[in-house]
DNA sequence: ATAATTATTTTGACTAATCAAAGTTATATG
DNA sequence: CATATAACTTTGATTAGTCAAAATAATTAT
């Protein structure tokens, strides 16, 4: 059975790969990532190797295996559906059940993952609007765009946030950005770095920085 | 933070002092309960005494201190918490909730554990009947009589079952004898180490021998 | 093309938790 | 009482995961 770190590391190298379209992720990225030290990852990778979890290229980085990403998969199912089940089913806040997830996601049986799936109906997405992997491992992820890509004056409805940090979630919510609220795009000005847009359910008019846009995607509608 | 390992340790310590009337426990028996090397318990031990978690005395035995007392305590509110939440939320089956529990008491956060209470409203026993800690470190444990000790013909309730083997367990459940159930002893015979019993709600006879009916507590209705 | 910088790997050391086996102490038995 | 046995402790080794710092390789700048 794969240790908790063994799990982390091979999540964060799949999210990583999301994030790279499939590039070998690099010692050093992977070490900042992990919070550890250079060496350290690299030792890790190694032995990610020996156990056919990761290809490794020294000098060039690590890319997951078929089995790697399956058991990637399966972490982020467990931490997804916990997260859920936080929410939902023990009313945490939004902003505080990713640090939770972090800890549960690794000593949650699969008779217990189950049992919260059928609880919370099968769901598809966690509360952040991340999709959570079938416990076969297959995922769907949709492409968003996000909100400072997306047309001017265009009917949208928020689908996932991209960032996981507390305090920037906490935000979120008091601006009354969170999945499902729909708006529209009033306008956008690249010199200025600014985006403004208004909620369509409370006619509120929010101004954003476009590297703030960029962590709400959206879809039309 | 006190490791998962530690705080093991210290819940079993402290079991074993509750089954012991608080003597000494030594080493021999405390690696048999790790399911370690006598040498791994000793060694343990002697990093417990230096966190001040136990006084040890060599070739004597391990006692917890009062501070050893809090955290194994909050460790048993947290696996008897996450059992009856187990139970009643997830619907999982009483005789496996312990084994979940064990994973799980390591790594729930106060906070999860306190919407747990909340959702639970604030029971004080877990599945099996045993008290659950508050918060504060307190417990209330009511002396119970046991099934082979009892009167006869006395109408009893069941209250705790002192055994977690999960098969043991579904042969209880199989039988119907679950905590909250009534019953009346209607023999006892010393000689043939066996004691007759028959359940109020479904007129159920069974006999058990004296070493089973010792695992199952009650009190007089 | 050489030097300087940056990224990566290697080496040696450390901690927590464990075991096997040798050594020590206490207890029980002849 | 002497010794055999059982309980316990010590010692030396191992594994997983980590860091600091030295060594190496690749990239960038001069």
């Amino acid at each position: 059975m794969a240790s908790s770190t063994i799990e982390n590391y091979v999540k964060q190298l799949y999210l990583e790969g999301q994030r790279t379209s499939n590039q070998k992720i690099p010692m050093g990225r992977l070490a900042k990532i992990m919070k550890v030290t250079p060496g350290t990852a690299t030792s890790m990778v190694k032995a990610l190797a020996d156990s056919e979890l990761v290809i490794y290229e020294p000098r060039e980085g690590a890319r997951l295996t078929r089995g790697g990403k399956q058991l990637a998969l399966h972490v982020l199912r467990r931490h997804r559906l916990v997260e859920l089940f936080l929410v939902k089913t023990l009313a945490l806040d939004w902003s505080e059940v990713h640090e939770e997830a972090e800890n549960l996601e690794h000593v949650i049986s699969d008779k217990v993952l189950e049992k919260i799936d059928k609880l919370l109906d099968y769901p598809c997405v966690d509360p952040h609007g991340d999709p959570i992997p079938t416990s076969k491992g297959n995922i769907t992820t949709k492409q968003y765009e996000n909100l400072s890509d997306c047309r001017l004056h265009q009917k949208v409805k928020i689908s996932r946030i991209v960032d996981q940090d507390p305090t920037f979630l906490q935000f979120l919510e008091r601006e009354g950005l969170t999945p499902n609220v729909k708006l529209t795009l009033q306008s956008r000005d690249d010199y200025a770095d600014a985006t403004t847009l208004i909620t369509h359910a409370t006619s509120n008019t929010i101004t954003l920085g476009l590297s703030t846009a960029k962590k709400i995607l959206v879809e039309p509608l």
